[in-house]
DNA sequence: GATCTGACGCTACGG
DNA sequence: TCCGTAGCGTCA
């Protein structure tokens, strides 16, 4: 929020500031209170309450009881009295709290322990014993290890929340305010960070190290002093002008930059990239920006056919200059300026105030009557930063959306950060909001590709970047441009029978409740079943804080007790068909004029979760539904015949359709491909020898053994509950949700799970052997060298710990899943895209793809 | 009073 | 106490 107020009003570099305000502004607080209300559920006054009862920070609050916390909140209702139903919820929301200020206080020290614990390692510098940092009063000064441990103070409280510490040691931490208050514990306690081996230092001064540190460290090369207070240069000032400029720009072997560019959409709904600017910087340089389609015009005539033709020149150079492979180039955000960069624009108005008319020039391209088309750039060997801090930090930085910004505050040492975002700024309050923080990004950019781009390399990662990820970038630009086509008279076919048929429902289910009620509030379903209807609370389903849970295994343990259940989970399904499907494709799908098709374009996104796999928004195309089937009542007048029924199935699959006349959709898909590497890894042969019969689907085989069916008559749906089933098993399932889907006794579960395991015995002991090595490390490693930290495998309380071995081996074999799905997408990517014909491997699948060259397009990746 | 927000509950999908 | 996603509707 503050971040796009700061934007809008081109007041970026206040953001910092605005942002301690914003907590305060929203709610209506004190300072001091301010931080309390980070935590979920604290508001103003549960915040004013807690602080006045002692519970001051997270950290307190962590640590504190239930009954603590409660009787801080409620004490004016606290009577002490036996008022079950209250006090119940009373506890229920000191938990949300707690756990809340938990989860907090948790985060901030992993955030901690990574950041330190990664910059140490990669300087060559022996992981110190960490001493509480000495922050002074004043601001003018802060202490460079302020920021490269910006939470060492809260990974002390960490483990002392993690219960590593028995006995009461809260007044330890009770008054720990994050960076303020800190001298009042310095000294106290001296804990180790981490779970990570550390030396023993003590006697070794936190300057010492620090000093240490500066000598290697990459941060001692940065121009703070040389470029400190220049801020941005416009290019055309550099000496010897925009040319001069350019003949600087294009010798430098290394450089960071960021498009100013802004994405319209034309009447005939074709998105236009309208260029205004770019900001470049290199090592030890000042941030310069080019001010497009001002600084490519030449100055000194008014003759329009000669200015274009000087205009094409400059371009020329900076396509050049952007097109050589040898020189790296980082940027934050790079698919889309790929995008922007292919098709870019600069507005003919623009260039007639610069006394260059397009009217009176052949030989160029305007779209939309309003826009010049220049020749594309292709950015050979760019790097995008954001892709860099997710391979080094997947979980948290999957978690939010890309932020630079904060990526600079948390990585960076708090000196290099402000002189990133001092070299950025323009001391002019129009400019900045001209150049939309263009300029900051690339000074910002640079400063972390100094840093992170070390850490890559000293975690062997850098591999994965430059052959995979980095690659990848360019296969989703074009799959974002190239779009899907949608048919939309199906789709909206399909929409109007599922809306009568929803009608219906409404009808029957109001009918047999016998009052009218929302079938989308599940509070509501949960009122009608168990208060009105008074039917049974089903085993397991109580779990509901407000109200017992209506999900689909609830309804399926009631489905024979009432009909209205079946008809709840039938209106669940369309309903879900109708606004999430159906409903995003007919809102996002946009008529293309050339070929008179709806094409829909989402948004691929390459940082989003934390074991390496793509995801995708707007629409999300992953999780379209398969085949759905229904009946209708005939439209019939009278209703003498019930039984004349339609029957209707919407496969919402089959709206999707080629972009163009005469193309053809083709699917490919890897079968079974964590199983496989399940196998891969753990060597076992019986798994082996299953997967390695051709043409059988392991899991319809498997069904059909349990079933005692033929495999022909093994449904859909049973294959995929046997591939559920199979996989939730591998992946550590307990014996209780196994028997809840199975609808058997958790004994008979747990046993069914031990002679599964006991039939593929390699791969039980290779999953004891991922855990433990996942144990030692701190992480787990994929095919790829791909790697997720797990730090709560040992630092948990035992339920994370349980969490952590699953999710370790699940992510082994998603990652290394999503490592060979994105490196076949490259193969093919680069086999159906014009002009390169250097695929390693020219196998025959490779040949065939080859075929199709220029007449393909890579449209979507589900796995 | 309209609008926004975060948490929750649920449902799709992928493996 | 399988894992991993996106998204919708309700509620406060």
């Amino acid at each position: 929020m503050v971040s796009a107020f700061c934007q809008r009003l081109g007041w970026q570099d206040l953001e910092g500031l605005v942002a301690k305000f914003q907590n305060r502004v929203s709610f209506g607080v004190r300072a001091e209170i301010a931080e309390l209300t980070t935590i979920p559920f604290v508001k103003g006054s549960r915040a004013r309450a807690l602080y006045n009862s002692g519970l001051r920070t997270p950290v307190t609050i962590a640590e504190a009881s239930i009954p603590e916390i409660a009787k801080a909140l409620f004490e004016n209702s606290w009577s002490g009295q036996d008022d079950s139903g209250l006090r119940r919820m009373q506890f229920g929301i000191a938990k949300k709290i707690k756990n809340g200020a938990r989860r907090i206080v948790l985060e901030e020290a992993e955030a901690a322990r990574v950041a330190a614990f990664s910059a140490f390692k990669s300087l060559g510098v022996e992981v110190p014993q960490f001493t509480t940092p000495l922050l002074p009063a004043s601001e003018d000064s802060p202490p460079r290890d302020v920021m490269v441990f910006p939470g060492a103070g809260h990974a002390k409280c960490h483990e002392s929340v993690l219960g590593a510490h028995v006995g009461d040691e809260r007044n330890i931490c009770s008054d720990y305010v994050p960076q303020r208050a800190s001298t009042e514990i310095v000294g106290e306690d001296m804990h180790p960070v981490s779970t990570i081996h550390i030396k023993e230092s003590q006697g070794i001064a936190n300057s010492v190290n620090i000093a240490s540190m500066q000598e290697a460290s990459p941060l001692s090369t940065l121009p703070s002093r040389n470029v400190a207070d220049k801020g941005p240069v416009n290019a055309h000032n550099f000496p010897g002008g925009f040319d001069g400029f350019l003949d600087q720009w294009s010798s430098v072997d290394e450089f960071s930059f960021d498009l100013h560019f802004v994405k319209r959409s034309s009447k005939l709904s074709l998105t236009i990239f309208e260029i205004l600017g770019l900001a470049v910087c290199w090592e030890n340089s000042p941030v310069y920006y080019c001010n497009f389609p001002k600084d490519l015009t030449p100055t000194g005539s008014n003759d329009s056919v000669e200015l274009w033709e000087g205009f094409r020149k400059r371009w020329s150079r900076i396509v050049g200059i952007m097109q050589q492979k040898s020189v790296k180039k980082t940027t934050w955000n790079l698919k889309n300026q790929i995008q922007a960069l292919k098709s870019p624009c600069v507005s003919c108005q623009r260039l007639a105030r610069l006394h260059l008319d397009p009217k009176t020039l052949n030989n160029i391209e305007v779209l939309d009557s309003t826009y010049v088309l220049l020749p594309p750039i292709s950015v050979y060997n760019g790097l995008d930063i954001c892709l860099v801090a997710w391979i080094l930090w997947p979980d948290e930085e999957s978690k939010t959306v890309p932020n630079l910004e904060k990526l600079v505050k948390r990585r960076l040492p708090s000196e290099a950060a402000a002189a990133a975002n001092r070299d950025g700024r323009w001391r002019n309050q129009m400019h900045k909001a001209a150049h939309n923080g263009c300029c900051r990004r690339a000074v910002q950019t640079r400063a972390l590709g100094s840093v992170l781009l070390k850490l890559l390399v000293s975690q062997n990662l850098s591999d994965l970047i430059e052959t995979v990820e980095g690659p990848l970038v360019n296969v989703l630009a074009d799959m974002e441009l190239w779009g899907i086509g949608a048919d939309m008279d199906a789709c909206l076919r399909a929409r109007h029978i599922i809306i009568t048929r929803l009608k219906e429902l409404d009808k029957e289910a109001y009918k047999l409740a016998g009052k009218s009620f929302s079938l989308n509030a599940n509070a509501d379903i949960a009122d009608i079943l168990f208060t009105h209807l008074k039917l049974p609370v089903p085993k397991g389903c109580e779990k509901g804080k407000l109200h017992p849970s209506t999900d689909k295994q609830c309804l399926d343990h009631l489905r024979d007790l009432h009909p209205i259940v079946s008809v709840i989970k039938e209106h669940r399904t369309l309903a879900k068909l109708l606004n999430g499907t159906l409903g995003s494709i007919c809102s996002r799908a946009k008529l293309c004029i050339q070929s008179q098709r709806y094409i829909i374009h989402g948004n691929w996104l390459q940082t989003s979760t934390a074991t390496g796999r793509l995801s995708m928004e707007e629409p999300n195309l992953q999780s379209v539904e398969h085949m759905v089937d229904f009946t209708t009542r005939k439209n019939d007048k009278d209703f003498t015949s019930m039984s004349m029924v339609d029957h209707h199935e919407i496969n919402a699959r089959e709206f999707f359709v080629p972009t163009q006349e005469n193309w053809l959709l083709v699917t490919a898909d890897y079968s079974q491909i964590e199983l496989r590497f399940m196998a891969h890894f753990s060597k076992d042969p019986v798994l082996i020898e299953l997967l390695s019969k051709p043409d059988v689907d392991v899991f319809t085989m498997i069904a059909s053994r349990w079933s005692g069916k033929e495999e022909s008559l093994v449904s859909s749906k049973d294959r995929d509950n046997t591939k559920r089933f199979i996989y939730g098993i591998l992946y550590g399932m307990g014996a209780n949700s196994l028997a809840e889907q199975l609808e058997c006794s958790p004994a008979e579960a747990a046993q069914k799970i031990q002679s599964f395991k006991r039939f593929f015995p390699g791969v039980s002991s290779w999953l004891q052997q991922a855990v433990a090595s996942c144990r030692q490390k701190g992480y787990i490693e994929t095919l790829m060298g791909r790697r997720r930290f797990l730090s709560k495998i040992t630092a948990g309380n035992s339920r994370e710990k349980a969490q952590a071995q699953r999710q370790a081996v699940n992510s082994i074999c998603q990652g290394s899943a999503a490592d060979i799905i994105k490196v076949a997408m490259l193969k093919v990517h680069s086999v159906i895209t014009n002009g390169s014909n250097t695929v390693d491997s020219m196998d025959g699948l490779m040949q065939n793809f080859s075929q199709i060259r220029g007449r393909c397009h890579l449209l979507l990746q589900i796995a």
